[in-house]
DNA sequence: CCCTATATTCACGTTAACGTCATAGCCAAG
DNA sequence: CTTGGCTATGACGTTAACGTGAATATAGGG
């Protein structure tokens, strides 16, 4: 009943898969245009679908994402990983570009936090100056 | 020798100004476009000119955008400045938009800090995962 | 076969703050 | 007079990651 062959049945749609992942259906077209995704071979023009273990490299995708991965960096991981096939070389070159990230991170952390003390700074010589103009009367 | 009238010899030109503070004439133009800045009147396509009242305003300028405003929010400061003609009311809004500011450069600090630690986690656990492999050799 | 919800492929639009031509005017030095 | 600088205006280009709309095409139910 719910069994034709496993395989055929397991492939869901882009728009049933956008929805459950709450991200659009041009999004995805698009992460495959850039090529770091990849949707089951279609005959010309017909429909998008995904295997579940697609599914799986899309959410790691969207995971790689949200820690501020950019489409590049993801570009050139997939290179690798179409370079090594298996996790041995994926993994050390995702670390590395992990490191490099929060190198990134750091950096600009700083520069907010210096940012901030001028803000700060720079607002309370406008508060004295307003003082002064308002003590004068 | 070096005084015809004190008022005319301080209006220095646009690439001399720009040399002077390291940027563009492009940004310039693209300010004053923009109504954030102004250049002294001129006969339709004659060169643009900047009393040292104008410089002091571009130096000025650059400061908030060193410290991370928009032009957006230099247009509205200006609106209010063109409103009040003096420090009284321009002051007050300064200290708000800063403080606005302030408020937005924590935010993103805390994002980054969060950001950051999910990436070491992230990164902790791949190493694990490498080890794992390694260890089964 | 038809209908309708979904999908497909272009291809231009968006945002910020300028960068980069292309074309032309103006003025002083040689 | 010519050449070299500096300047003016106008307009398209840049970057990232999609948004949006138009004109079809497909898939599944009745």
């Amino acid at each position: 009943m719910q069994n034709d062959r496993q395989e055929t049945e397991q492939i869901v749609p882009i728009g049933e898969l956008c929805n459950e992942l709450g991200i659009s259906t041009r999004t995805l077209r698009y992460w495959e245009e850039a090529r770091i995704i990849e949707s089951v071979e279609r005959q010309s023009r017909s429909n998008r679908g995904y295997t579940p273990y697609m599914v799986r490299r899309i959410k790691f995708i969207i995971k790689l994402k949200d820690m501020g991965l950019t489409i590049k960096e993801m570009q050139h991981l997939y290179e690798i990983y179409g370079a090594a096939k298996e996790t041995e070389a994926l993994i050390p070159e995702l670390i590395r570009i992990l490191d490099n990230h929060i190198d990134l991170v750091d950096e600009k952390i700083a520069n907010l936090s210096t940012l901030r003390r001028e803000v700060v700074e720079y607002r309370k010589r406008l508060i004295d100056k307003q003082n002064e103009v308002n003590g004068r009367m």
